[in-house]
DNA sequence: TTGACATATTCCTATATGGGAATGTAATGT
DNA sequence: ACATTACATTCCCATATAGGAATATGTCAA
């Protein structure tokens, strides 16, 4: 098998860096596709391409409006990346006290 | 250009769903390769494999013990994907709340 | 040394990608 | 009807998988 399509959940699609980046911008609001390419400066196509994506998974949504497609970001498909990542929250704080605890230790002797 | 590699970042690393269960299970403290395939039933080429990847975005640590290979989680390195995460959460909680408003309205009509 | 155990690597292949370039489609103004 | 604006889609291609099978490497025990 190769790998899985980055359609196929929203871990595989916010992998994409340039997805990522779009998510953040729509995150501040509502954007035609024309104001995201200003904005992150790439082509068209790509950016068309990239939403598309991110619209299978329902990272984002749209609207038309004229001959304007408004997306917006459904932050309610990023919860899940979110409550993965926290049930790591405990652990790493805990390593980080241990970091500490060693250096502290050294600075002693 | 293809995809980027799974090894470039924390992001690419977690998408496959295997690395995550590995992840997960390695949460739950220090194993062996030979824990892991037991508990996930995955082949052992495949967890040595994913461990690979983890590896090389630091995701997890690995120590010697005789002829085994204890791996475990290294949570530091998942941080940034939830401090990303974290920047949409005010967003969430607000759209919950807009979702709340439009029920309750529609049944008090 | 030999064998058994634990893990890693290599080879193979089907598949999905992301960018670039070109083109298609939809909506508006005149 | 037509040109223009705003997006979307298609085609092409180099590249990186993930799994399966086989094999290599490393460690210990007798």
């Amino acid at each position: 098998m190769a790998r899985a399509a980055t359609t196929s959940d929203a871990f595989n699609a916010v992998a994409e860096p340039r997805r990522r980046e779009i998510l953040q911008f729509l995150a501040t609001g509502e954007r035609s596709v024309g104001e995201i390419v200003m904005r992150l400066g790439f082509e068209q196509p790509s950016v068309s391409k990239h939403l598309r994506v991110l619209l299978e998974v329902k990272l984002v949504e749209v609207r038309r409006d004229g001959r304007h497609m408004l997306y917006r970001a459904n932050a309610e498909a990023i919860r899940p990346l979110h409550e993965w990542t926290s049930t790591f929250e405990r652990l790493w704080k805990h390593q980080l006290l241990q970091v500490k605890a060693r250096a502290e230790k050294k600075s002693q002797a």
